[in-house]
DNA sequence: CTTCGTTGATAGTATTACTTTCAATATTAA
DNA sequence: TTAATATTGAAAGTAATACTATCAACGAAG
């Protein structure tokens, strides 16, 4: 039992996944198979099928398996920013601050399997965000996404940490360019390590996890950038 | 006229393009079309339709879409590769070559207007590789691909770029890893100037080029993170 | 002059990305 | 308790996508 629940704002749905078993299931298992097909493959009708319901009734919760996928991306980011303000509410020096927000933003010190929230499967979402999550602004229709302010959760997360990196040196001038970069980063040396090796030194044969590595790679960069 | 020409291998596709009225038409227009469409609304059907041929005609070039990107991406690194090799010949000092390799990969200093090698619209291939590229590997069918050596042209360029890293400081330890965060830098950052100007300081209303501004980040934040 | 390779034309299949309608059931409100 | 309302499932349908197959016409090469 959560004491906590992400919630996400009416403009990212037709009706709220949350207010239902059916909707909660779209979500939940929607994850999975995003996870398992990838967003290509991933289709409504496979959806439906997996969770016993039809293709109209997924279409009522959400337009398009874009929107899905917006959805899920902002879940994931209102997380993440929780989990910052929660663990830096006490921190005063910047740099204290950066270093939680990086261990966050990598994963580092979590635990292993399958961690629960609003019953997600997390280790899942985690995969598809470093996958897929650049398709949903890497389209045609991102000026009209962003228009409906569907970017705005990953907006204030890259703003949030902009701000601890002003506050550590007030005159660095790229402090949302340099967040940004790192963001996307995280997800691309992760992606890289596993598939694509030859393009970073960080290793899965390493005797360290993926996610400290990356830690290390990013950390080192944000604070010999800033300084 | 040009007197070089970039000759992709022929894992990349089932028939040569470069052989053919025919094929040079598909990967030309399929350039522009591409731009003009996005990758996702783009179809082999509406290309033939572009060309006064017929989708059967293109798919005796190209298996897919995706295959066709990929070699469009490849022709690109292939170019900017070219590029490098032409203009850092004469230059010895590794920060000298440094400076006039992330000019290429930011386009600083190209003539305006749509320049034109083997008679391909070099501006709209541009925007597709910022815009589309990562499609490429994010995808499922990453290993497979990766299996069949098709992304050997971004690995080769990011190779050859971290041994100029290696060169300015040898006890760099991220070399590749750095590279591949900064050649993907520089398409995101002159996206999200164009797309989500909250997550950039580069801005289009700058008074420089959105090129200049992102070398600029680019080259300082290099510079910083290897000395 | 014949053979080969290329292209165009046509047709066909399975899947995707939806939309519509209607009936069954569950929930809520009077 | 009944009546109104909302939610889902079931079924059918459409246009487009992502292909594959067949065949005839044409030009070039031997």
């Amino acid at each position: 039992m959560s004491v906590i629940s992400i919630v996400i704002g009416e403009k990212y749905y037709n009706k709220d996944p949350q207010s239902s078993e059916l909707g909660r299931n779209i979500v939940s298992i929607g994850i999975e198979l995003l996870d398992e097909l990838g967003f290509e493959q991933f289709t409504f009708k496979k959806l439906a099928e997996r969770i016993n319901s039809t293709e109209a009734s997924v279409y009522r919760y959400f337009d398009n398996k874009l929107k899905l996928l917006v959805y899920l991306t902002t879940w994931y980011w209102a997380w993440i920013e929780y989990l910052i303000d929660f663990k830096t509410y006490h921190i005063s020096d910047p740099e204290e601050k950066l270093k939680v927000v990086l261990k966050i933003v990598c994963h580092v010190d979590e635990s292993r399997g399958a961690i629960n929230l609003d019953g997600l499967n997390l280790g899942a979402l985690r995969r598809i965000v470093d996958t897929e999550s650049d398709k949903t602004y890497l389209t045609k229709q991102v000026d009209e996404i962003n228009s409906e302010g569907l970017f705005k959760g990953y907006k204030s997360l890259c703003h949030k940490i902009a701000l601890i990196i002003s506050e550590m040196n007030p005159k660095y001038v790229y402090p949302h360019a340099l967040i940004s970069t790192i963001l996307e980063a995280s997800h691309q040396q992760t992606f890289f390590a596993q598939h694509l090796p030859s393009l970073t030194e960080i290793s899965v044969n390493d005797e360290r996890s993926i996610e400290n590595q990356v830690y290390d790679f990013l950390l080192q960069s944000v604070i010999k950038l800033v300084k």
